[in-house]
RNA sequence: GGUCACGUGGCCGAGCGGUUAGGCACUGGUCUGCAAAACCAGCUACAGCGGUUCGAAUCCGCUCGUGACCUCCA
């Protein structure tokens, strides 16, 4: 196992803070995960890239995660504010009458691209649904403690209450006081049944047109959506656990309301550390539905998106996501795209190059200066981008050797290859992509394809040798030319 | 209106007071029948204006710009 020195930014503290599970080697980690009521986009690629680095490298470090990211498939299915009711209404009835077959749908369709992704699977995924009962003891505690109230059927955590004795807003950097003159700024709608404007609901009451109602002690309804994740992460993790994750937009009121109720009813501590990770932008402008200009993972995969020049292969969006810090926001565009697949593409064909080096007897270059590197990086806060930068001093040295420009001992051919593997595959979670068949026919084909071209230059007759290489170009295989042969590689 | 981030070379993106980030693109060179790939070399920025400091992209202030959030919206 290597050294733990592993440094994480913590919302709560706003600082960056030694990394102390509550129990080693277990490490506990709740991420915050989609509502399945859509396909994944690219905001939801990187918000799980991003935590998927974060926890291969713990499990790389050596620590036992139980990682629970739920799917929420309750409370929010009515229609879409966004979209319109028109929309849904004229979508068939059956696509609104059952909304588990959206949740079934989405859900998978969330898998099928995050599989894509090369996402490792959360240990637990839970979904509300299943947890009706653990949420409404949950409330029932909050109100036999005091915390909340029951108003119409529909029951609300009482923040001002919590407030006299704990601090809301911690997380968020927010204070009662301030969020009440906001309140007043913005002359909010009133909210009758509420004590307070920012008093949040623990259950609400359904109306007629809410498809997906439970029974409680208070009404026929479902509860609010921040109690699905505090009732969750600790029924698996603990009253108190370690890392808390989600998307930075979340922080307010989404984890705030979290750590409310959470803490309003054990009195303990939550999560210890809070990461969150920041958003998408696109073309410099904030990716969102009203704005038209989101793009979905499946559509990136495909190309079939207006916005996209073509289609880009999910290691490569996986690769031009780590090429930013996971706290930063990113820009994406189709020139960046590109950029992001010729690195990429860089960087797997030196990797094949390592495997087909003659060790020396020495070695012009430090090779563990490149790893230390790399774990350093990773150490400070997960800085995946450092990490492929020293992964491309890698690169620029294998193909040093191969071009005889530099040599390397037979002990740092193999700790290269470790470093390639371990931080390349485990933690930055690429992989080959497989493009095209290379089936053994197709092998032979290609052998006597190029083999024929080789004659064709050896009697300088070039003609047949460049018309080799272009039709095989329009099938998009690659001919490379070198001294010691004829490579081809099809890029699907 | 409030709270909080951010603004880096043609593009994307690290950087947390003093040292070349890196990738892509571009230019020149090597190699090649020509390409491609690869290697070598070049391009060397920090929104603006002040301030602190021996020294600032990095700290402070102001201005301009962008973004997130501000409670039933995921």
């Amino acid at each position: 196992m290597e050294e733990k020195k592993l440094i994480v930014y913590n919302t709560l503290s706003r600082k960056k803070e030694k990394f102390e599970p509550l129990n080693p080697p277990h490490v506990g980690m709740y991420v915050c995960g989609p509502t399945v009521y859509g396909d994944p986009h690219l905001g939801h690629a990187k918000s799980y890239v991003s935590f998927d680095l974060i926890y291969r490298y713990l499990l790389y470090l050596g620590y036992k995660i139980r990682y629970v990211q739920n799917i929420t498939d309750v409370g929010h299915l009515t229609d879409d504010a966004d979209q319109g009711e028109d929309k849904i209404a004229k979508q068939s009835t059956l696509e609104q009458a059952e909304p588990m077959e959206l949740v079934e749908r989405y859900m998978a369709n969330y898998y099928r691209d995050m599989d894509a992704l090369n996402i490792l699977r959360a240990s637990i995924a839970p979904r509300p649904s299943g947890h009706i009962p653990e949420q409404i003891e949950s409330i029932q505690k909050l109100i036999d403690k005091g915390f909340a109230y029951e108003a119409n059927g529909s029951v609300y955590f009482d923040v001002l209450v919590y407030n006299s004795s704990n601090n809301y807003g911690k997380l968020s950097g927010r204070n009662v006081e301030e969020m009440e003159e906001g309140a007043a700024n913005r002359e909010l709608e009133k909210q009758s049944d509420k004590r307070n404007p920012f008093d949040f609901a623990l259950w609400k009451k359904a109306n007629e047109e809410h498809i997906m109602q439970w029974k409680s002690p208070w009404s026929v309804g479902y509860p609010g959506w921040h109690i699905e994740c505090s009732v969750m992460s600790q029924k698996y993790l603990g009253e108190t656990f370690d890392i808390h994750g989600g998307g930075i937009e979340n922080a307010f009121p989404h984890h705030e309301c979290e750590i409310a109720q959470a803490e309003a009813e054990t009195g303990k501590p939550f999560a210890n550390y809070w990461l969150h990770n920041n958003m998408v932008t696109i073309n410099g402008q904030k990716m969102g539905k009203s704005l038209g200009n989101g793009v979905f993972c499946d559509e990136l995969f495909t190309g079939d998106n207006p916005q996209l020049d073509k289609a880009y292969s999910p290691m490569t969006v996986r690769f031009f996501i780590l090429q930013s810090h996971y706290r930063s926001t990113l820009d994406f565009s189709n020139e960046a795209l590109e950029a992001a697949e010729k690195g990429y593409k860089r960087l797997m064909g030196a990797l094949k190059t390592l495997e087909t080096l003659q060790p020396a007897r020495d070695s012009s270059f430090d090779i563990n200066q490149i790893r230390q590197n790399c774990l350093d990086a990773m150490n400070d806060d997960f800085n995946s981008p450092i990490v492929i930068a020293n992964l491309f001093e890698g690169v620029k040295l294998i193909n040093s050797v191969k071009d005889g420009k530099a040599q390397m001992s037979k002990d740092d051919l193999a700790a290269l290859r470790q470093t390639f593997n371990d931080f390349l595959f485990d933690v930055l979670g690429l992989k080959e992509e497989k493009t095209g068949q290379s089936d053994k026919l197709t092998n032979d084909l290609m052998g006597l394809v190029i083999s024929i071209r080789k004659e064709a230059r050896e009697n300088k007759d070039f003609a047949t040798s460049d018309k080799i290489r272009d039709e095989l170009s329009r099938l998009n295989i690659s001919v490379k030319d070198s001294k010691d042969g004829t490579n081809w590689s099809h890029d699907g």
